[in-house]
DNA sequence: CTCCGATCTGACACCGGTGTCCAAAACGGA
DNA sequence: TCCGTTTTGGACACCGGTGTCAGATCGGAG
């Protein structure tokens, strides 16, 4: 049935027209109500709401995003760090979009292709997304940034850090955070600790082996560039990093590694070799994914607020249309905290 | 900028009215290349697509959207199941829509809401979406199927078991995977096996609990109504119900959990008490999520081939938009397999 | 009572495609 | 060569909203 049946009993399918004749005003007038214009009469704007409440009308999102020039989607463009982190920020701006009339589409794409940003960019423009958000890594990108301007989309960056442009951006403290977890960890007695240290070219990575660099200086510990090791966020390359450093001699009595992931595989490598944790070796991880506390022992990790920062980032882009405009205009910032669970001790006598 | 400038040096912003100009037809020419329409001159269709290819023009979605009534976008509709599994879907929806014309837009709603039919029927209806994959609890509720029917939206039913319309549906055959793998631990000599079960309400558990039931009858062990626990697909419902069946005198030998967040609460609930595994307790779990090769020992489990049923869910909904209709109006049904790690020893002796 | 400016309102074109329908072109047979 | 039939192409309206701008309306001042 190419023409659409007027008659479907569930789909009465109004158009504006027809609200416009229900309020006795023109199509246009109807318009300005959906699009809160402030040069209206207060009664006519009433009659017209009223009549919109009574009908269930919504106007067709196609339809103002062609007049617009801009859908009401919101994409969210990662590439393809941590799976948990993913879901998470997903969790948050789908709270921070639900009951509004944004949609949030996801993207992967393939950081490492030469053509990541012209995928990037004809996402943008062939949708007229309203806004993106984007993940680290590919957040620390200024390019996208660049694209996003160019094309006339708002956009918000995550990040561990505050880059070039602080409005675009929400952080989370990372290097503070993990200075602390570090502290906790020499508050304990620990003097040798390890780093398992996030790939190369992740912020993330850096900040996080800057607080474990800041804690151990504070502390006056030397840090010998043997007790860092090389980990890509997996669990495997936590599995190998940590048996790196446990050939060493004598061996690190803790280790931070920059990921849950990779703690856990610092406590699987601790387990192939029969060494007890926490009793000979403390683990800190970070992130505070589920898995921290189904392994054994759960995992002491510093939780990361990955969903009330994608519900901000949501929030920020679509801020400004929902007549929320109050801190858009500043990086927002959150914390990191601590959480003890049964993988530090002391350090063994002796 | 209310008009948007033609002179933006890097979106040129081409219309169809421009490669009409440059191909020397009509614009209706053009269109009808771009769907496709069969009544056209061979040579009129080559050269507006070599135009086509040489300004890498693409039509506004949006536009298309408003004139076909239909946008090309796909929805994801969830509830709260697995974590793990709504990101494998993702996984692989969008490996099937990668690079093609369509988006994969999500869409958790809240199963339990009085209005979730409404929200699902709004969203359809709203976003004019081109199909809708409907993951499990809810792709068993039939009035969704009914709804996508009525307003005209392509639809597909992830589940584990075949359901009244066969040709809307992928699924993965549960009962006889979980057969396999209970007379797995049947075969290495276990007689008192304890099940897990998934909540009530959920087909899953119920194909995969009629699985665990039919393999104890073929082996004729009789199966005491006290060996099956209640779970929640939690890892804190696993944990409380491995407890009730560590209770039980003589205690199990064996434990199916139905899915692999309760079995990671098997393992933790038998460590607790000081019970080895799989020396005193086997386990078995569902899923192959990654918690399984990270906890101590690796959880033998049946592997769920989810993101290839979410491929196959998305390319049934576009196959024809593709030009791969093949077996799209059959239900597609994947199997599971029994991936063997550590968890499953013979029982204890006595 | 009339006039004026400030406020509202509505007719109309437009966003960028697609469906309809008819005219023009191409082709084959008489 | 001419005509009828089948392709192929194009003018036009339309999808359902929004921007523009002129005209209508209203209240207050002269």
């Amino acid at each position: 049935m190419p023409k659409p049946t007027q008659d479907d009993a569930n789909a009465p399918k109004l158009t504006i027209n027809d609200i416009a004749a229900l309020a006795g005003v023109s199509k246009k007038t109807v318009s300005r109500v959906i699009n809160q214009s402030p040069l209206l009469n207060q009664a006519t704007r009433e009659k017209v709401e009223a009549v919109i409440r009574d009908t269930g009308y919504t106007p067709n999102p196609q339809a103002r995003a062609l007049a617009l020039g801009r859908n009401f989607l919101i994409g969210l463009v990662y590439d393809n760090p941590n799976q948990q982190m993913i879901l998470n920020m997903q969790r948050g701006a789908l709270e921070a979009l639900h009951d509004t009339e944004f949609e949030l589409v996801i993207r992967p794409v393939d950081r490492g292709s030469a053509k990541v940003m012209d995928d990037i960019r004809s996402f943008i423009v062939r949708q007229r997304l309203y806004g993106v958000i984007i993940l680290p890594p590919l957040s620390e990108n200024d390019a996208i940034a660049r694209i996003c301007s160019e094309e006339g989309c708002r956009y918000v960056r995550m990040g561990s850090a505050v880059l070039d442009d602080p409005e675009h951006m929400v952080v989370s403290n990372d290097r503070e955070a993990v200075a602390e977890a570090v502290r906790h960890l020499i508050q304990q007695g620990h003097k040798r600790i390890g780093l398992i240290a996030g790939p190369h070219g992740f912020r993330s990575a850096k900040e996080r082996r800057e607080g474990f660099e800041l804690a151990l200086s504070e502390a006056g510990i030397s840090l010998p560039r043997s007790l860092i090791a090389d980990g890509q966020y997996t669990f495997e390359s936590g599995v190998s990093a940590c048996e790196s450093l446990l050939d060493l001699s004598p061996r690190p009595t803790a280790i931070f590694a920059s990921n849950d992931e990779m703690a856990a595989g610092v406590l699987y490598a601790a387990r192939l070799r029969g060494i007890e944790v926490p009793d000979q070796l403390s683990i800190i991880g970070f992130d505070d994914t589920p898995i921290t506390s189904r392994v054994w022992p759960p995992l002491t990790t510093v939780r990361w607020p990955i969903v009330a920062m994608g519900r901000a980032a949501a929030l920020k882009l679509i801020g400004t249309a929902i007549g929320e405009g109050a801190d858009v205009s500043e990086p927002s910032t959150f914390t990191s905290t601590l959480i003890r669970r049964a993988s530090v001790a002391p350090p063994p006598q002796g």
